[in-house]
DNA sequence: GTAGAATGTGAGCCTCGGCTCAGGTTCGCG
DNA sequence: CGCGAACCTGAGCCGAGGCTCACATTCTAC
């Protein structure tokens, strides 16, 4: 706590630390290395223990280097989490900026549904530790903060994307069905193994029920008005 | 640990502790009381802080006793958190006893999903530290077990009466709906405040579904086999 | 009333995880 | 070569949480 004793010197850009910040950005390699191995050595160790079982002195050690140089990259346990997050972010929003096409295109709306999992099963299955992110089973701390920005950058990419695609349909509809499909795709992803069997269930459980809310000819209200939303 | 050190003398039942087991049963009312307000404790804050943030010494301030107290009857922080569970088990158990019926009686299977669901809200909102054991957000640990035990509860009581409703229905087709179907249902309770909105909302996500696997008159596969389950 | 069981209490032991720090090694560059 | 910056290292500090234990209090049964 308050601990900045002997680095008070400029570091470079951020004057002072707030919690999960970085602490100093490399200027060799070597140091860009170690950097990197323990960001991939906290990955890993995420899909191997999960976070509440994540230690420093763990990382480090998978990492092959010492606390220490731990300590010299990141400010304290949050930092690295932060730092792997971000980089799921990037991922998922490269991919929603390039990907998620126009579902007028697909005659029926399970097609659009299995077009939009299918990408998200890549980064799914190619980046360990993004399950722990991900499956949004952590409320609190920093990963809660960081599940719940990367659910938010999808839910607003493809509420976009449908606004766009059904502009009669209420805005409210819309957001509604979207979060609980959503959260319904979220959860089978994370808890079922067999990501071609939840593909599949997914296009028949959501496929009639956004179809249900957005008919490919047009873009009407289709139901009763409901209660405040709680998502 | 093996520190049984003064009170060899036989307990009364259970020989030798295994993990998270009850360590004496009280004798007196006095002792009754405690261990029933220590649990009580527990529930509560399990709803405000979460199992990982539960501790013994906050469990036992909770309940307006000591440390001593606590290990008095409980040979660590998993008994008593298994403890509460038996019970949210208990509740649920008597719920799918009595009060799941023939989904055939019902019209549309929307109807009995609704009908279904409204009976686990219930149990939901009347019992304080439920939701961190049925969310299912933990994996291991003791909270892990119970949850997967009160899953497996659920889902054998539903494939039941699902499959004495439509003896058609492959047994295969039957639990692979279920399973999604339920994780579905997890899901929206855990995650969704609204819980009108949620019930709502499978029915009409979950009702088509079902629907899609067990038709109102008879019970036939109705589409493709699919690869093999991961739930 | 009194023995002995049941129960209550909390200081404190022990372990473990986050994080520091003082001292070393390597690197870039004149 | 030499000097300062970047980087590495790991013993150890600190606090927190699980759990024990020796002792105090209350209850039950005779």
């Amino acid at each position: 706590m308050s601990g900045d004793s002997h680095c008070q010197e400029a570091l470079e850009a951020r004057p002072h630390q707030e919690a999960g910040q970085r602490r100093k950005t490399p200027r060799q390699q070597r140091g860009q290395e170690t950097l990197d191995v323990l960001v991939s050595a906290t990955a890993t160790l995420l899909d191997e223990v999960g976070y509440e079982q994540l230690t420093t002195k763990a990382i480090a050690a998978r990492a092959g280097t010492s606390i220490g140089s731990f300590y010299q990259f990141f400010a304290n346990k949050d930092a690295i989490v932060n730092e792997l997050a971000q980089r799921y972010r990037g991922q998922v929003r490269t991919y929603l900026a390039g990907s998620v096409t126009d579902p007028r295109r697909y005659g029926i709306s399970s097609a659009w549904v299995s077009q939009v999992i299918l990408g998200l099963v890549q980064i799914y299955r190619n980046m360990p530790g993004f399950r722990g992110v991900w499956s949004g089973r952590h409320r609190a701390g920093p990963l809660g903060e960081q599940a719940q920005a990367l659910r938010r950058e999808v839910f607003d990419a493809l509420d976009q994307t449908l606004g766009e695609a059904f502009p009669n349909v209420s805005v409210e509809a819309r957001q509604r069905c979207l979060g609980i499909a959503l959260e319904t795709a979220y959860q089978l992803l994370s808890n079922v193994d067999d990501k071609k069997l939840v593909v599949e269930e997914l296009q028949r459980l959501l496929g009639p029920y956004l179809a249900s809310y957005f008919s490919a000819s047009n873009g009407g209200e289709t139901t009763t008005p409901i209660s405040r939303s709680g998502r």
